[in-house]
DNA sequence: GCAGCATTAGACCGATTGGTCTAGTGACGT
DNA sequence: ACGTCACTAGACCAATCGGTCTAATGCTGC
């Protein structure tokens, strides 16, 4: 979900193996979760051997697990960052996440999907270790989000609270989107948040 | 998600074997995603031996998985028969939603997720023929939230929109809530969701 | 040049996957 | 009493799962 980097470069160099392995399986785990992608996948989409899988991340697909959440979730929180930098209004900045992601959607034919999210389904239960790190991480986002309105002077309690469903709304409308495989949910989604963001009193320029 | 009968009965009698299968299969994809269950899981859960599942669900796995939704959809689509049935007002209905998923997620301790939301992730890639039946519970699912919120006056271009993120932000909530542990988001983005409704001339009497 | 170590390469492992198939079993209509 | 047929029971299958292990390879400091 939100970040749309998985491939960075049009033709990166090489790029060591430790980092194929990891995009490979960050883009596959989007694509079909966790535990629909097998570490053959993984290996040849690399295209690296099994010896080095258990070279660069010892625990297995656990751990290439527990990477891949660290790695999308600091690609989310950057464009957190810079916002903030560029005082950006979280009217616009949020209008352009929904946007965004809706982009990345359909270049990616729906292809792809909130990985976070289907982590959070499917992992769970049986790997509280990567439990942790996504509790950790959708911390993280939430408070990104809510310290973004607050800056807007939103009180903290309802900043919280529009954080959730600000998130909770982006992560919901990527699966209607999916499953649609359309943008309209992610359209839809978020010209009603803006709409309620206008009504708390946000303006579009600070 | 919202659907919290997959136990329906205390102890309920035999229960025939189709029956048995199936609500085992729910409870289990909702538990750990589709391909994380293995059809010995669900047997074993079932008591019931391989050849009846191959007898009742010809096709195999995905056969299960389409009736798995089906049972699901017409689970969740019931609530808003009878709420329509009882005039209930939409703001009491949809917090009410918000407030009976995080009930029945606690009570089952967070094991039990988003099945929908889960199958549209991972399923969908691979399994095109469970997409189609994704792609229609959803949308009659959004059209019974837009209906509901048109019998109150809401014009439909806005009663689309809100219908897209009460249901996105259930879904998403849900998510969060799983990986957090907590109902929190649940409450939050319902909390957001009934000032949105109040803004919009809702009331919570009829 | 060589020792040492990080990395690669992939054969191999037992367990489990979804799926097929044959052999019953038992209730029901006639 | 008998045939029929819906259903149960589970042995069996090839393919794949995640994971381990040994051997070779090649870069590094000395």
């Amino acid at each position: 979900m939100i970040e749309h980097s998985a491939s960075a470069a049009p033709h990166a160099p090489p790029a060591d193996t430790r980092t194929r392995l990891l995009r490979a399986a960050v883009t596959l785990f989007q694509q079909r979760g966790y535990h629909a992608v097998g570490l053959a996948q993984i290996l040849a989409e690399a295209k690296a051997p099994k010896g080095s899988l258990y070279h660069h991340f010892p625990g297995g697909k656990k751990d290439l697990g527990r990477a891949a959440i660290d790695w999308l979730t600091e690609s989310i929180l950057r464009p957190f960052k810079r916002a903030k930098e560029k005082d950006l209004a979280a009217r616009v900045f949020i209008a352009r996440l929904f946007h965004g992601t809706g982009s990345w959607l359909a270049a990616e034919d729906f292809s792809q999907g909130a990985m976070l999210a289907m982590l959070a389904q499917g992992a769970m239960t049986e790997e509280p270790e990567l439990a942790d790190v996504l509790d950790r991480a959708y911390t993280r986002i939430t408070m990104a989000m809510a310290d973004l309105l607050r800056d807007e002077g939103m009180a903290a309690l309802r900043a919280n609270e529009m954080a959730s469903l600000i998130l909770a709304a982006l992560e919901g409308s990527v699966t209607l989107a999916r499953a649609h495989r359309s943008t309209m949910p992610l359209q839809r989604a978020s010209a009603a948040i803006d709409r309620v963001l206008a009504g708390e009193g946000l303006k579009k320029e600070r």
